[in-house]
DNA sequence: TTGAAAGCGATACCAG
DNA sequence: CTGGTATCGCTTTCAA
């Protein structure tokens, strides 16, 4: 996203308030409104056990709004035990459209149901580590990793309070609920896909960039996986997201003999697409590209590149799974349906 | 990014512990080192005020680890009356590889002067009442989307205790830092370059989307700023991010006789250049394009997309303005030289 | 219908 | 060098 800093400026502090008031708190609330702390606390959340008298209502809520009043969410938690917090790790890689409106659905549907969704960058930490310092926040429920959070770090979430943690990725996690991410089946799909049109030298392409791993690596073992006991071959191809990196890759593509390759996901695909194009390379006469994510720049492609496409399941629907883990954490898990990675074929395989 | 749900499913509890105990708090570490919570204290945040003999560090310690014990968040900032964390909002749209960049340098440097930035989600609620939700956590500090919170937001997160509220955007915001995000620049920038390439008919696309106008109202109005006064005339014209909506402009393109266009960004002008050409307009002799944010895939097009490149604030720069405003809230904030949009000039305009 | 008061967990002052 | 203790803001039980 573009970002133009033009000027650092400071606006004159409002006149209004030379002395910076303490924050006021329910107390001040009460006082104002001449009455107690409890009943204070009772009208602003609508409290159902106890009835009290619409005028006494009103000057509640005249006091706090004069006042400014903002509760003070630490003393909730403490008071409670537990934070309406949701956590869930910012992807270290740019996100595609795909994930962008799942959080954004996910965040939607949770904050209907009174959650707080925060994304929580694993930076610096990682692993059980960073479990640890999200445990601080006493988040109710938590989306982690499933690479990077192991046994352990789950542990430590469970036993700070988290009534509900799901771990997204290819693996299970000892101890927590498990969304299977399977990006193996994306890699099956496509190396399937292009031994039925006839490849047999295959090549899967791996980023050369770091925080990849968590995807590629899975993609990479799902292709071997479905070509095992074929008579294709599998070649593993390391590309960086530069265009000297592809032009270096698509120079010595001649000398390596491929017929077809998966390029990890539509954007890699399209960049090597060119440089092999340029590299006087025809596809998919000579190699057939296939990419993954079902991106929209396939579509305008020439030769329009084929995809794999996979189902994510929508943030509604996760939000309702982890709300009902948190109402029943001892529930058992209702089973989902799997998803499934469907090969879109265009014009390019 | 490309998730599967193959499976829900829960491993069984570890058998370790029957019996969920509660969280263990601080003085149960005390009670098990045999000293007082306030050694504890001392101890677990290296207190330099005093000195704790070394055996007591050490039986300290290991009670902790013993019983796994986590710091209590709330407890922390119900009596500090402040958290240590840094808000920041989600972008309501996927972001692109510039800003995921940012994003994780500007965390990478606050965690590293121990914030913690968490990204906060304005699903929902809008303006004002999303700057409350956020007040409730007391953060030190905020970063705030600029038309969205208006004065009113800023008062309340300032007033309920941040020492730094930055806004992110167009426009500066009464009592807050402004981060002048200047997209008019980017427009003014587009309209000049195309202007200097002899055209006169300019069209400037407005993403049909919701969510985009913070960025592309901005745009627009640079670009109409960039020729008032000039002989050339400035078309709005709304584009959808389908193939289908990219299709029927470039169909009623004839009858719109303009010879120019800066297409919002690269994702917006790859689309409508595939379907002008799909069409049968030619590029550029027919009409000139331009987009913006420099993504690669603008290389991997012919003809070359031009495009306008912006200079973001690097994260760690931001991160240390952060710091130094609450540091010091009251300290005049220095000025930054603007930073410029630049026209990288292809084979499209 | 309202008020008084206990207590959640961590910290820092003040004694010892 | 270490321990007791008051305090932060809020919710909720119990009494009035």
């Amino acid at each position: 996203m573009p970002y133009v800093m033009v000027q650092i400026q400071n606006t004159p502090a409002p006149t209004k308030s030379p002395v910076p008031r303490p924050v006021p708190t329910s107390a001040d609330v009460a006082r104002l409104a001449g009455v107690s702390r409890a009943t204070v606390s009772y009208v602003l959340n609508n409290a159902s056990a106890v009835r009290i008298s619409e005028p006494t209502r009103r000057r509640v809520h005249a006091a706090a709004k004069e006042l400014g009043y903002v509760p003070h969410a630490a003393g909730r938690t403490l008071r409670a035990g537990h934070s309406r917090m949701v956590l869930m790790p910012t992807l270290p890689v740019p996100a595609g459209p795909l994930y962008s409106q799942f959080v954004h659905d996910f965040q939607g549907a949770l904050s209907r149901l009174d959650y707080t969704v925060v994304q929580y960058g694993a930076t610096g930490l990682r692993g059980d580590d960073a479990a640890r310092a999200w445990a601080e926040l006493r988040p109710v429920a938590v989306l982690v990793p499933s690479p990077g959070v192991g046994p352990e770090g789950v542990a430590v979430l469970k036993r700070s309070g988290a009534r509900a943690v799901v771990t997204l990725g290819p693996e299970a996690v000892e101890g927590a609920r498990a969304l299977l991410l399977d990006h193996a089946d994306v890699g099956r799909s496509a190396a399937a896909h292009l031994y039925a049109r006839g490849r047999r030298r295959i090549a899967v392409v791996v980023p050369a960039e770091r925080g990849m791993e968590m995807f590629s690596a899975p993609r990479l073992a799902g292709s071997r996986e479905a070509l095992h006991g074929t008579d294709a071959t599998v070649t593993e191809l390391s590309l960086a997201y530069t265009e000297e990196s592809a032009a270096a890759l698509a120079a010595r593509w001649p000398a390596l003999g491929l017929d077809g390759v998966f390029a990890y996901n539509d954007e890699y695909a399209m960049l090597l697409m060119r440089a092999l194009q340029d590299a006087g390379v025809r596809v998919p006469e000579d190699v057939a590209v296939i990419g993954a994510d079902d991106l929209m720049l396939g579509r305008l492609l020439r030769p329009r590149l084929s995809t794999v496409r996979i189902a994510l399941p929508s943030g509604r629907d996760l939000a309702s799974l982890v709300d009902r883990a948190v109402r029943s954490p001892a529930a058992a898990p209702e089973a989902h349906e799997p998803f499934g990675a469907t090969v879109v074929q265009r014009d390019s395989s």
